[in-house]
DNA sequence: TACATACATTTGTATATACAATTATTGTAG
DNA sequence: CTACAATAATTGTATATACAAATGTATGTA
């Protein structure tokens, strides 16, 4: 991916925004051939977010908050994402006996046998995706990233 | 930015999972910066992109189709995203004359005035996003980011 | 107890996006 | 010259997302 060829821009931009531009292209490209890879699965990347949090707790309940705070994106669409993992019966949800305003909700087995399934095809296209790039490179990039002052 | 922490898994994850999510997180980040940024302007990333992208054209017409070639998004969005821009008066849209199917579109003066004052909010917020990532590993990040097979 | 406040989730609504179908124009094979 | 395909943009529709308001539950305190 050159990121000049597609900015196409005469003023030289700053390396700060040509960096913003590229991580968003570069963005865009994961975004596209994520939801490609789970489309067998009928599940959007933020459901398949939620399945692989759901699966880290290993048994133990999740709150919506708690996915909320582990997810990409907001809180308004928690309650309708799980809803929609809910119709495939890959999630069950039940309410919280110690605190009544809280939701639980749980893998079930056939979210899990699913989601093995979708890491798989998510990893296929991961690997395709990185593979010009190696370990060390890898071992790089993630400690950039780590860099960038993502807070509020 | 830890992707460790958000992801808090007990599997260790493989490298090349851990860095896809470690880019979407921080595109979130960037993400919602770029939103607060753009925010007293009236426009969204899209919009901005549009604008950059037909002051990148010097005067020159862009039509949807190259417009749409140089996003980051879809042809459906392009003509309603035009249509939004033309009510703010940043833009105006005509008719080729060479070639009647195709549409051009150019930047107004009222589009380039705002689009200046845009584009040093969005520099502000760069600079604070990436402070802490001296230019030697802007480079490297960027060269990293080229090695991504983003082909379809 | 009654009330205000905080918390956890849900719902309403407006806007954004993805995908398919449609319209309008141009190019071209017979 | 007509019919058909290709191109460029638009529109319709279903789904997704962002943000604010509303609902239901729990907690602190006068």
């Amino acid at each position: 991916m050159d990121v000049n060829k597609i900015l196409k821009s005469n003023k030289p931009l700053a390396l700060e925004s040509k960096t913003i531009i590229h991580l968003m292209l570069v963005h865009q490209s994961i975004s596209e051939h994520t939801t490609e890879a789970l489309k067998p699965f009928d599940v959007s990347i933020q459901q398949f977010n939620v399945l692989r949090i759901l699966k880290g707790q290993n048994g133990k309940a999740a709150n919506l908050s708690t996915l909320n705070d582990r997810m990409v994106s907001k809180m308004s669409n928690t309650t309708r994402l799980v809803d929609k993992l809910i119709l495939k019966d890959f999630v069950k949800r039940t309410v919280c006996e110690e605190n009544r305003r809280k939701i639980e909700i749980f893998i079930t087995k056939k979210g899990k046998e699913e989601l093995l399934k979708m890491s798989n095809a998510m990893l296929v296209m991961e690997k395709e995706l990185l593979k010009d790039v190696d370990t060390e490179d890898l071992i790089t990039l993630n400690k950039l990233l780590d860099k960038l002052n993502t807070d509020k």
